[in-house]
DNA sequence: GGTCTCGTTGACAACGTTGTCAAATACTAT
DNA sequence: ATAGTATTTGACAACGTTGTCAACGAGACC
């Protein structure tokens, strides 16, 4: 008995044997109280929960998902562009609260973009047996997925639904919320408005950039690429590329900013040139304080926890065993008006 | 061989087993093949990479960890207040930088300040036994935690440095900061300087109130507790108690706001009341857009991802074996003048 | 040729747990 | 009292992997 306490202490973590040992009952016994199975009577069940505690038994999460047969590790991984920003790690949250009902833990990893950095992620998961993954793809090429998808780990995409590959997945209505935001523009007169957006092979903001156009198309405006500007990277980028637009013969006398980063670097342009109550902005993705700049900003909202949360609703469901076909969810926009949309033009 | 491929395309994952049989050598060799190990001849290396690829064999860390004497699984757990938050996610990021340089996987999990909260993610990361664990520490009581330390876990507090625990840690200069915010709204002439602060049981919270007090002492100024307001925990709740304050009949010349969802509160409060260019305003941590309000927000300004890069390198020094005496690192602040906090007093 | 060493390879047990099944006990119905 | 059933308990194998150790064959040396 000494012995038993005195290598807890020292040595690492006790097994169920050493609680066993201790209770004086069998291993499977204690596995049996330690699982909460019903069959045991009362009296063991006391003695070894007493035993447990005492040797600060933790239940080994690992050996239990190598022997079960379900396989089940209570844990799902996520794959996000960059946990530290904003729009990912509200996702991320949504998804934990969802977990957290049924006990499960959530990893995630940043891909930052990268389709090496997805696979990486995918392998680690699926190496430590998550029982589900929700995902931001990035690019086209998912076979890894795929293996994992067919071996019966249930994916869920999230913000962008991949090509080729059949699977559950949650995305914002880009297309639309862009193409309201510069009908917005429209609405107040301007037709000469710039677009500001991310990376073309992003599948969001090639919606994005389809909503502006077709929203020009509807109003019969001439489609000019001299005031197009895409593949822009951070704020710094957007700044920059609005201060030529700005700064050009023709300026336009709108921005529609498809993404945050882009947003904000805009506001800064315009500030920097005291134009900010002269061109309007309106932004894709809403900014913290952008109530409280002046003019407040306007933007084309989304709702990542709301993302997040249908997507965790999407797997857990999966995971009870629904077998149904995939299903394509889009989460509606919603435009919120702060000033700086509705300058008129001049 | 037919059966073997057809196996590992329906029902789960290939083994080491399946590996062997289609490379026609030893459970062994694979394992040795797969792990890198040298004194395995070309030819068999070759045989059994190819049979991997074939099947689509993934490595079970789970199953090798537990086998493995040193049980480690390249996976280290992080407990944050909200993996929502700024603050958080620009941790939770710095961490997981230094973490994938090693090709180690980040858990993380939201504590929401809540003690069970905390207790329970820890005994999640210890169960699926991670190599070591990052802890922004929720009140006094660490027994669970302590108990890990002792069993060999590496533990590292960041944010704030608990009492009654022998363990390394990384925080913010917090005290000192807050003395300077306040210094320098006393540097312009103030002395009716009202204070916002988080709940009274957070350290940081405490430190933060201290520096304030000390500010005020070395000035000379008398303390008045009818302009001190503790134990907010929202940026609605800072804007009540700031409205509060400037409607009251004695209002105070200038804020300082001890945690960046209070500054915000703050910020809205002032603009409301169209006084932000009268009364001036400090705050503690600093707040995005905060250059383009205007006036622009002095802010103290913390490193969230420096508390996270030297929380995460302490970490694996450890794990690398360090076993020098238990470390504290102060991370300091910096102060931003961007306006609001250069009102001098009327 | 015989012994010794070295480099490769594989058989087997073990990590901590749970599924299976049989043994032991207690209880019910005849 | 006897057979039959239900309830509790434990022995054992197995999950997928790696540590240990022994077996094997090829070459080096006497």
């Amino acid at each position: 008995m000494t012995t038993l306490s005195e290598r807890s202490a020292s040595a690492g973590r006790a097994t169920m044997r050493e609680v066993a040992a201790l209770a004086g009952v069998s291993l499977k016994t204690v596995s049996r109280v330690i699982n909460g199975e019903h069959g045991v009577s009362g009296e063991l069940v006391e003695k070894v929960n007493a035993a447990a505690r005492r040797l600060n038994y933790r239940h080994d999460v690992a050996a239990s998902s190598l022997r079960r047969s379900s396989r089940k590790t209570a844990s799902v991984g996520i794959v996000l562009e960059d946990v530290g920003n904003p729009f990912s790690s509200a996702l991320h949250r949504a998804v934990e609260d969802v977990a957290r009902r049924r006990g499960v833990l959530v990893l995630a990893g940043s891909s930052d973009e990268d389709p090496e950095r997805e696979r990486h992620l995918i392998d680690a998961f699926a190496g430590r047996h998550v029982d589900g993954m929700i995902v931001v793809p990035v690019g086209d090429q998912h076979d890894h997925l795929l293996s994992e998808h067919r071996g019966g780990t249930p994916i869920v995409f999230v913000d962008r639904s991949p090509r080729f590959f059949d699977a559950d997945s949650v995305v914002t209505a880009n297309e639309q919320g862009a193409k309201d935001g510069v009908e917005h523009l429209v609405a107040v007169g301007h037709r000469r408005i710039a677009f500001l957006g991310d990376l073309v092979a992003i599948p969001t903001a090639e919606s994005r950039y389809c909503g502006y156009a077709s929203a020009l198309r509807a109003a019969g405006i001439e489609h000019d690429a001299s005031i197009v500007r895409r593949g822009l990277r951070s704020s710094d980028a957007a700044e920059k590329a609005v201060g030529e637009l700005l700064d050009s013969g023709e300026p336009p006398t709108a921005v529609f900013a498809a993404q945050n980063l882009l947003t904000i670097g805009a506001v800064r342009a315009l500030h920097a040139r005291d134009l900010q109550h002269r061109t309007a902005l309106v932004g894709f993705d809403d900014i913290v304080l952008a109530d409280l700049l002046r003019p407040g900003v306007s933007v084309v909202a989304q709702d990542p926890s709301q993302l997040g949360r249908l997507a965790a609703e999407l797997l857990f469901e999966r995971l009870d065993g629904d077998r149904s076909p995939s299903r394509q969810l889009v989460v509606p926009t919603r435009l919120i008006a702060r000033g700086s949309g509705e300058i008129a033009a001049q």
